[in-house]
DNA sequence: CTGAAAATCATGGAAAAGGGGGAGAAGGAT
DNA sequence: ATCCTTCTCCCCCTTTTCCATGATTTTCAG
């Protein structure tokens, strides 16, 4: 039995990279890649993969998305998020949106097809070296509500609370409620800790 | 005349994807690969490549580091970074510390022949598409001094100027002379749109 | 229909940042 | 020797954030 492999990668070395070494692999067969959501879109809805590596960034929509999109119209496709290792943090929203595991970049032959072959039969792969650092960074990773975002984003573009209110046609005692509720959920002392996590975490 | 290419890159992915795309390419031989900056260095004691495709990324020491370090003891060997396409402001450091190119890595077979050629004739090889926000960066980015530097991490650590001065030893009136030239160089309206765009800028 | 979560608003006070200006000392570079 | 940058320090005043505490209305899923 063959499993189908489908690549989204917007990196054209990293996709080479793979079909490299997958290629001369027994029971696995190439149905080619995407470098973007969109074509990724279209492809499937010609042809079905068993499994999809999916990278975090994509040009036009983050593979976090792409996956509970792709998840919601084929729920039965296997996907296995592509990340760096100082992406950890998205991998776990991106398991979130129903990815059943994760690759490094830097992944070795032997745990590609570890990773494909684990997850064919229903099960997670996590990678064991970065397993830890996720679980970690799972409880560290606020869940922000909608308003509490958009506020996030003002605020790190430098408005004051008073602009915002004005903004979002809302008085200032509500800018400043959501800014303490932000504050309290990133666990930071002030703007500046709070805006460097929330960068760093990619929610901006 | 054949050009002999080592590669520095964390992501075994895309080692493998430049190695399968230049091994059937005359004229180019393959050296071999390290995955951090130290064992570059421990190579290129042995065997002196033309070309190094060096990543930005590395788990020991910056690309911007390592290429200072190799064009200082080795200045004749050509250096490529090789970096995504949001990671372009770091590659104008990379130049400023003696590389002569870079590719994206989403570069194509074509692009990456054409880049490796151009630089061995001693010129500087540009992707072109990039070129343009390149130079745009390249001003963007503020030049800090070490005092500024040091109190702009502890600012994003959370700390408050009070604090601040503590730590350093030196008044608060100091400290908020630093953060106001910071707040001038970065042409931020505050604290908050400083951190976003330092931390963008990976200054911190 | 009904909780729970989210969004809204408020008061008041302490702490910190922001904005303008000025100025002396230390160090390096030419 | 002189210039320039950096680092240091000061004053005054306004704005904004931060903290504590409490409360009402919306929204939405079970």
């Amino acid at each position: 039995m063959t499993t189908r492999i489908f690549i989204v990668d917007d990196h054209y070395m990293v996709i080479e990279g793979i079909r490299s070494l997958l290629q001369n692999e027994k029971g696995i067969e190439w149905l080619g890649h995407a470098m973007n959501a969109g074509s990724c879109m279209a492809f499937l809805q010609q042809e079905l993969p068993d499994v999809i590596l999916m990278d975090i960034n994509l040009p036009d929509k983050s593979g976090i998305d792409l996956c509970a999109e792709v998840k919601k119209k084929y729920p039965g496709v296997f996907i296995i998020g592509l990340s760096t290792f100082n992406q950890l943090s998205f991998i776990q929203r991106m398991m979130d949106n129903g990815a059943s595991g994760y690759l490094l970049k830097n992944a070795t032959q032997e745990e590609i097809l570890t990773g494909i072959s684990t997850v064919m039969k229903g099960k997670l792969y996590l990678s064991a070296e970065a397993a830890t650092s996720l679980q970690q960074s799972r409880q560290d990773i606020p869940v922000l509500t909608r308003r509490e975002k958009e506020v996030l984003e003002l605020i790190a573009s430098g408005m004051t609370n008073n602009e915002i209110a004005a903004k979002l046609f809302v008085s200032v005692a509500t800018v400043d409620t959501h800014r303490k509720n932000l504050l309290a959920k990133f666990d930071a002392r002030n703007i500046a800790m709070l805006i460097k996590t929330a960068v760093q975490l990619q929610l901006i």
